[in-house]
DNA sequence: ACACTTTTGTCCAAGACCGACAGAAGTTAC
DNA sequence: GTAACTTCTGTCGGTCTTGGACAAAAGTGT
């Protein structure tokens, strides 16, 4: 209940704002420097954070500067329906490594948390992890965060109840946190990304499948049982197209990257799109990124596609806007990567829908972080622990 | 950031839970007894506390009970478009007096406002109310909960930007707090109500107009602009009724306290309902409760009217319990009083389109308190404020 | 009458915290 | 080059907070 104490302002600051002197920490912190010099040298003691030299002098002594300890690693881990982004990063989080592999999830959770071990081990025999002080994790599906468990997981066949935390733990020997993916993205926006002033704003993934990351009082909220956010199946067409969820008219079901798929699919045999029509024969399968290329090469179905999934992501973010009032929406995933066309769309169709109240100052962008959200978010998780 | 003061916790402690002795205190709150009985001490200074004699032995000495100064009063008020409710409570936000008056809230603040204060003096000069520590009040629109103004309030007209807050805390000398109706019945619900355990929660008000008061870890959530909770132009239907807003198929318009009542009007004048046929030739006029007595007489038309006003409504929460994850939801305004039939097609709409994991162990039930849980609501949201 | 329990107030020591002070290490003015 | 001024850091002593121990008060049960 109680607010962050001393010490966990103090490695936050370190953290977000860089190395600081403590002159700059006793006017950061409202509490005596004789405070904070106490709470340093604890902090120094326990190897969290260390003198930094001396900065330029601003017309006096020369200011002695402390810094989070430069040997200090976190793991970024984010898990993709097919790919799976590792992240090493120091202390105050900027990230060093950066390994992204094709994998599929549907391979089990052995395989590839054994591929992320595998992973993590050859950085550090490479010397550059010289220890792992913690790792955060984002998982394609519903994850039970208190548990660390994924929680009857769609994508993810033979995950469901797997105790990924505690194998990780296990694993590394280091703290270990698990969350949807979204949850983790959205960290990561509002870590370096275009959410750092929000408070209160919708991450939202538009990717294989369609989610939702909600950040609260800049904390993620994360509902009753863990599953707020999942905005996928929420119905927009009474009579629309059947979802895997045994329902009919999913958001995800008209417009996701599956969905995107199916239906470029549809035009390209139907002949309508001849644009598709030639991809299909080249490659023999048609996924979103296709129907990206048909729009950018000016082909009117796919803009029509593109156009149609816009207006019916935007008449759900109508509604969840004028319930939640949001002061920012990021719109990520790899079917956000389509731009403007979709924006436009979507942008349209939450202020035509929502109440002028809600949408004054309401920006609605896409991510430009990418995958780097994922691992920086999740890395950003796990150092809230440790920084704690 | 920081939680609440010990000042704070052993008040709210003492008016959750009535009287206590200094070891149970001792108990509730980790703190040495030492530091309580000091805190104790000073609040018996500040005049909120008091001494409340022994309780019995439980085989030792008789504890000393301390309570909330019973001279302590509160005012909770709750506006709605065409009636007041003033409630005063003492320090344990009992109920002493409630007074309910038939008034036009178009009338303009300073007729209402009048009678609010005319209400409490009467109240004040029979001696029932020694003195006004705070009072609280809810009104039927947005507001700027931090001006403690009315924002654009779209039934209210005449209310706009005029400064309630400063306005009452002129005329009363005490504290004023100034919110949303919907806000202030959640709050009420979860101090008396259903919602006592709930963290996370929605108060769905289905009156003249519709609106949701939104509850996150145990705290009222306002949003970016104060505008959240405003549910009732979310869209239910592509090509609905127009609504005041401008928009088509909002849900107030298809379903509410005024739509009903249109929806009345036309099927007596068709004929389609023989019995709101004779009701409205008898009073010329109809409202939303005679579709209740309708359908309490069994009308199948009114039946019809309310079958499907309902599983919009469900619709709508189905989605928001999808993005949410409440641990509960509560049904209240004067149109949930047509009961069971309403909440069992919002139930079946709200689980056959929401995940199985966001509606496990979701209730979903109609506020018991009724207009009690304004008042209480505005009186607990005062309270909060002065025991701080 | 006696042993035991529960509750309360008091006392004391440990620790948190702040302001003041002084010294260290610079810069600027002359 | 020196004096005066600035900025920064560490230390010291005093005040306030806090919790544990203790003892007294006020019961119950045998």
């Amino acid at each position: 209940m109680s607010g962050p104490s001393t010490h966990a302002r103090l490695l936050r600051l370190l953290r977000d704002r860089g190395p600081q002197s403590r002159a700059e920490l006793g006017d950061l912190v409202e509490l005596s420097r004789t405070r904070i010099g106490a709470e340093l040298d604890r902090l120094t003691e326990l190897g969290l954070i260390e003198e930094a030299g001396l900065a330029e002098s601003r017309g006096g002594r020369r200011p002695a500067v402390v810094r989070i300890n430069s040997g200090l690693r976190f793991a970024g881990v984010n898990v993709g329906a097919t790919s799976v982004d590792v992240a090493v990063t120091d202390g105050e989080l900027h990230v060093l490594e950066h390994i992204a592999e094709e994998i599929d999830v549907r391979e089990g959770p052995d395989h590839v948390l054994g591929r992320v071990t595998y992973l993590i081990g050859k950085l550090r025999d490479q010397g550059h992890l010289p220890q792992l002080h913690g790792l955060g994790i984002g998982l394609p599906g519903p994850v039970s965060f208190r548990d660390g468990v994924p929680y009857a997981p769609p994508i993810m066949p033979g995950w469901d109840q797997f105790p990924v935390r505690d194998n990780l733990t296990r694993e590394l020997g280091c703290p270990v946190l698990v969350d949807n993916d979204v949850n983790v993205m959205a960290l990561g926006e509002q870590h370096v990304g275009v959410a750092r002033t929000s408070e209160d704003f919708l991450f939202v993934k538009i990717g294989t499948g369609v989610g939702c990351g909600i950040v609260v009082n800049g904390e993620v909220y994360r509902g009753a049982n863990g599953s707020a956010g999942d905005i996928g199946h929420i119905q927009v067409e009474e009579d629309g197209p059947a979802c895997g969820c045994g329902n009919l008219g999913c958001l995800e079901a008209l417009f996701s990257g599956a969905a995107l798929a199916r239906a470029a699919l549809a035009v390209a045999s139907s002949g309508e799109s001849p644009f598709l029509a030639v991809r299909l024969q080249e490659r023999g399968i048609l996924a979103a990124t296709d129907v990206a290329d048909a729009l950018a090469a000016g082909d009117p179905v796919a803009g029509r596609l593109v156009r149609e999934g816009g207006r019916r992501v935007g008449l759900v973010l109508a509604g969840l806007v004028s319930f939640f009032n949001p002061d920012l929406i990021v719109i990520g995933g790899g079917v956000a990567r389509i731009g403007h066309v979709l924006l436009a769309e979507i942008r349209s169709a939450v202020y035509r829908r929502s109440l002028p109240l809600a949408t004054n100052n309401l920006p609605l962008v896409v991510s430009e972080l990418g995958e780097t959200s994922g691992v920086i978010g999740a890395a950003r998780m796990i150092s809230d622990l440790v920084y704690r």
